[in-house]
RNA sequence: CCAGCGGGAGCCGGACGGUUAGGCAACAGUCUGUAAAACUGUCUAAAGCAGGUUCAACUCCUGCCCGCUGGA
């Protein structure tokens, strides 16, 4: 399991978005975070495991952990540009239309297992609902029950498939409860008294304020961390949560963001002492015009390959004409951003300097 | 010199006798278990020039100017 503060990249369909297992090592990535109803829909988890498992298929030495589906609970309910909710939930499980070609698909708590089993990830994840922000307490008490009932399922689920299929795979359980503080309480305990190897905590970031996510985590954290499990923070990632987070105990959190900024051009920086500005978060825009001639690093203190060797302006130039070396580069730096600053976090929280380090990033405790 | 076609934001460009696109570029912003190399916003002005017809002209007519193509 995982023992120290990790930042976990997001790879949903097999691959951190343009770069190379290769890469990912060079700038110190352990693991990253693959998604099963992706790749259930494609290439299909049976191919996978035809092909010996999605470390063999992707060729990657680190670990992999995959999500359950359940985040595609909250997804692909939600409106996008106007298409129709592909969602459909029941106690038994839920129907997924797939935004692919619209066929439907049945999921089931033992569904996601046996999915999951065949990627044959390291660590895997319990079948849940993410519920969506805002939700009544009548309907997150609901989902969270459901979601109780569904973690039982894939435990049991998991148990039985590590045996059949002589596999020794972790599964991570999910505490929800929306922003009910009674709710994320009563689901901390249930998740903790099961036999989860470790415990997940989900359904934050999901639009909601940032104070709100705080208060959501505060509520269930303190119980998850009496259980001694590693804990994880599913689709967080900003900086300060890393500080925030990390600082508090969590051991682990992926995020889209750093890859997804990177294809949208904005790159993570922090210069010199500066504080935490809460309006530009330690990101830029690298298609702004004040970008066309400056022939500095993104991050001047940053060790990684794109930082090493290209500049700004030159990496200006490629947003500008949309080559693809650009999101790759970006992709690069923002992550090894953020496994560095996960690196920092790591050392000052042994030799005691992490509050000072904190304080430092962040202008705050 | 003759003929044909054409002249509209920085560029491309549809339509149309009324209220009048759209795209690109430019500039800025947003993104937290990826339906995302995405999305949003700003820029929203004019019709080569001079006349004419009309209640109303970017649109129809005349002349001139300029460009492209073809022909002498």
């Amino acid at each position: 399991m995982l023992t120290q503060p990790t930042f976990v990249p997001v790879g949903t369909q097999a691959t951190v978005k343009s770069l190379t297992p290769e890469e990912l090592e060079v700038i110190g990535v352990e693991i990253f975070f693959c998604n099963t109803y992706h790749l259930y829909l494609r290439p299909g988890d049976k191919a996978v495991k035809k092909f010996g498992g999605l470390h063999k298929f992707t060729r990657w030495n680190g670990k992999i952990i995959t999500d359950s589906g359940g985040f595609q609970v909250f997804s692909l309910a939600k409106d996008h540009n106007g298409a129709g909710n592909l969602v459909k939930i029941t106690e038994d499980g839920v129907e997924f239309r797939s935004h692919l070609d619209g066929t439907l698909h049945f999921f089931t708590p033992e569904k996601s297992i046996q999915i999951q089993h065949n990627l044959a990830a390291d660590y895997i994840i319990a079948f849940d609902e993410c519920t969506p922000y805002p939700s009544t307490k009548k309907y997150a008490q609901k989902a969270l029950d459901r979601t109780h009932r569904w973690a039982i399922r894939s435990l049991n689920e998991h148990q039985k498939l590590n045996e059949k299929l002589g596999q020794d795979l972790k599964l991570y359980g999910v505490i929800q409860g929306s922003y009910y503080k009674d709710l994320r309480e009563q689901s901390a305990e249930f998740i903790c008294s099961q036999k989860f190897d470790g415990i997940a905590i989900g359904g934050i970031s999901v639009g909601e304020p940032k104070e709100k996510m705080r208060e959501a985590v505060s509520y269930a954290l303190p119980i998850a961390l009496k259980s001694n499990k590693p804990i994880h923070l599913l689709g967080v990632g900003e900086i300060d949560d890393l500080f925030d987070f990390f600082g508090q105990g969590v051991t682990s959190m992926d995020c889209t963001l750093p890859t997804r900024l990177a294809r949208g051009g904005q790159f993570l920086h922090r210069t010199g002492d500066a504080k935490y500005d809460l309006k530009n978060k330690f990101k830029n825009q690298i298609i702004n015009s004040q970008y066309k001639f400056d022939q500095t690093p993104l991050d001047p203190e940053c060790h990684c390959p794109a930082c090493q060797k290209y500049d700004k302006a030159y990496i200006h130039h490629l947003f500008k004409t949309q080559e693809l070396l650009g999101y790759r580069l970006m992709t690069l730096h923002n992550l090894a951003f953020m496994i560095d600053t996960t690196q920092k976090i790591r050392n000052t929280l042994k030799d005691g300097t992490f509050d000072k380090l904190k304080y430092n990033w962040l202008g705050r405790k």
